[in-house]
DNA sequence: GCCAAGATGAGGGACGTACCTCAGAAAGCG
DNA sequence: CGCTTTCTGAGGTACGTCCCTCATCTTGGC
């Protein structure tokens, strides 16, 4: 049988009560003890039974994911996970709790970040951009010993205590080798466009993309990054503006996601089918619904995206391994950057 | 608070011991009875708290893999992954048993089967060609109350409660469209090598990979498998006599993995260099470590596999929800047919 | 060598569930 | 009706850990 901590105690030759204090670094043990108490430990291979230890703590992890309040596809896509994540760890002690901010006011992010109820919240995930005011919100949360992880976005400069998500210049590197592979190295032009360049991530996504097509696509011209601002209008307005003024475009990089208009907008100006001439490759990212239709109607090429689900899954366990002060399973917690094309869908989430 | 089993016991009017004969099934429950139970249970939304049960219990999870004793390097990867994931779970009341048997030897699968330690396995995880000896090996565990799942292969006309791995002819699907277009759709052949067309892998992967190459790249010719058998000379002798007797090699094709072999192989050849103009396009399946070396160097262009953590996990998590009759996640346990370029490769696991 | 402070031991009650026993209630039988 | 059989309730112990209290033992300072 597993050793318990009735085994360490009596092979420490301590009292239980001092085997606990040294296994919640409670104070009033001498080193010597201690010493004592931790080599038995090793010796025993003695592993703390969490479940037996929440039970007794009644511990019940209250997770806070705050998220922007914005419409995209991505946001919402992770919210549905978090609420199928909540389900799904109902008996697991595990409660969740989503705070939305204004996606382009960084005071009301603090606000949220401070107003959350104190010492009900076990952990943060957290997907803003990073300012100064996020920066000193995460430092005074971590202050308080609550852990924060950020969600999809980095915030490299703040002391969360890891980033869940891809690496998006990776991923815009792989877009990019997608492109080129699927255009024979051109030559010809690639028209990317994107919400807006605010984002850290479309950044960084177009560095990557950038790159790739320079060190190993020279033939292959990137035009210059078109907004959209998320409107429809605007999409259509600087496509069919670029159709007309390109020379030889061959291909479409959507940094974001947004596809729902540019399969329409596509399909208005009589390009993007799969088949014909004038065949335009289109990669973009994120695996939302339209998406994943514009891939089973061949309108779009190759999509790369991380698994929300597992980001979801993935920070909750993180946070858990924080506050159980578990080791974190690397291997595991490495998000991948997925492509996904018409052949490798995965079947759709029910919405169960 | 999260409703226990005595709130349930006061709302239905009945005692703990009707409750608890309720929902371990357990005989000795007049109908009427237990249907005001059931009906607490919904009204509450009662959640058996697993972790204090399986306390009480003292149950301990026996999960038992058996895998064949194939040197390959997927059945490698799975056993690392399995061994990780043991000292991961080692908290969680999980213990692992790997059996291996003689890979060609069916009647030995079923005899390992059988001699698994009785009533002291929780769960099953077979990864075996289906014969009929193995159909009833299967029948009799789960005869015997013991959930098994087919892992990576599957054993589609066998009870088995679950498949936990990808769909190999939509791997080779996809396996076929990365080809085409990176070939932008020929003209040329493409090589297509398997260890032996024995396995049920390698006829469903080869099967995807031709349908797409006949719907979408009819300029494309995919020439007959060749049989390696594992033997890096069978490969040398064959690679070589097909280059010669090519009209228009483009690219070769992997069933499955011994990539170790062929970038050996291709590199004496002075082939398969990621520059040059006699470059090929090579793809293959399971990101082994040799894969990984042949990714980085240009030697490779793509691997599709499956992530055998996950595979590992998934089949963990399953066999403990079947035991536990918990519901399963189904977009949790669905394994992704993962696409792995250079740009995407993940960190490669330490070997801790 | 005395005293305060700190370190340690002993013990117990919780957490939510499983599983056991035994007494007593209800139901079915003729 | 009494009888057996089948249900039901009450209560207890256990699982491994946390956390509390209180008494006792060390220790170092004086």
């Amino acid at each position: 049988m597993r050793p318990t901590v009735n085994d360490i105690a009596r092979a420490a030759g301590v009292s239980l009560a001092t085997v606990d204090r040294v296994l919640n670094d409670r104070p009033g043990v001498r080193p010597a003890k201690m010493q004592a108490v931790q080599e038995a430990i090793l010796r025993l291979g003695y592993v703390r039974d969490m479940a037996a230890a929440n039970l007794a703590r009644g511990r019940t992890y209250r997770m806070a994911f705050v998220l922007p309040d914005s419409e995209g596809q991505f946001v919402r896509t992770l919210t549905e996970a978090i609420g199928h994540a909540e389900r799904q760890m109902a008996n697991a002690r595990t409660a969740m709790l989503v705070r939305r901010f204004p996606a382009d006011d960084p005071h009301e992010i603090a606000a949220v970040l401070a107003g959350l109820p104190e010492q009900e919240v076990t952990g943060v995930a957290l997907m803003a951009p990073e300012t100064p005011v996020v920066r000193d919100a995460v430092r005074a949360l971590r202050g308080r010993g609550v852990p924060v992880v950020a969600l999809a976005s980095d915030l490299p400069n703040s002391e969360r205590d890891r980033f869940v998500g891809i690496d998006n210049v990776a991923a815009g590197r792989t877009a990019g080798v997608l492109m080129g592979r699927f255009l024979g190295g051109g030559p010809g032009e690639v028209l990317v466009i994107g919400e807006s360049m605010l984002l850290r991530e479309s950044l960084e996504r177009r560095l990557g993309f950038d790159r790739v097509l320079q060190e190993a696509f020279p033939r292959l011209v990137a035009l210059q990054t078109l907004e959209t601002h998320g409107r429809t209008v605007e999409l259509r307005d600087v496509l069919s503006r670029a159709l007309s003024h390109a020379g030889d475009l061959r291909g479409i990089y959507m940094l974001g996601a947004g596809h729902r208009a540019l399969s329409e907008v596509l399909a208005g100006l009589g390009i993007g089918g799969s088949s014909g001439a004038g065949r335009l490759t289109v990669i973009g990212h994120e695996l939302t619904p339209q998406a994943r239709a514009a891939l089973e109607a061949g309108t779009m090429d190759a999509v790369i995206t991380q698994n929300p689900g597992h980001v979801v899954r993935s920070a909750l366990r993180v946070l858990r391994a924080i506050t159980d002060r578990a080791p974190i399973d690397e291997a595991q917690e490495q998000i991948r950057i997925e492509i996904v094309m018409r052949e490798n869908l995965p079947a759709p989430a029910e919405s169960s």
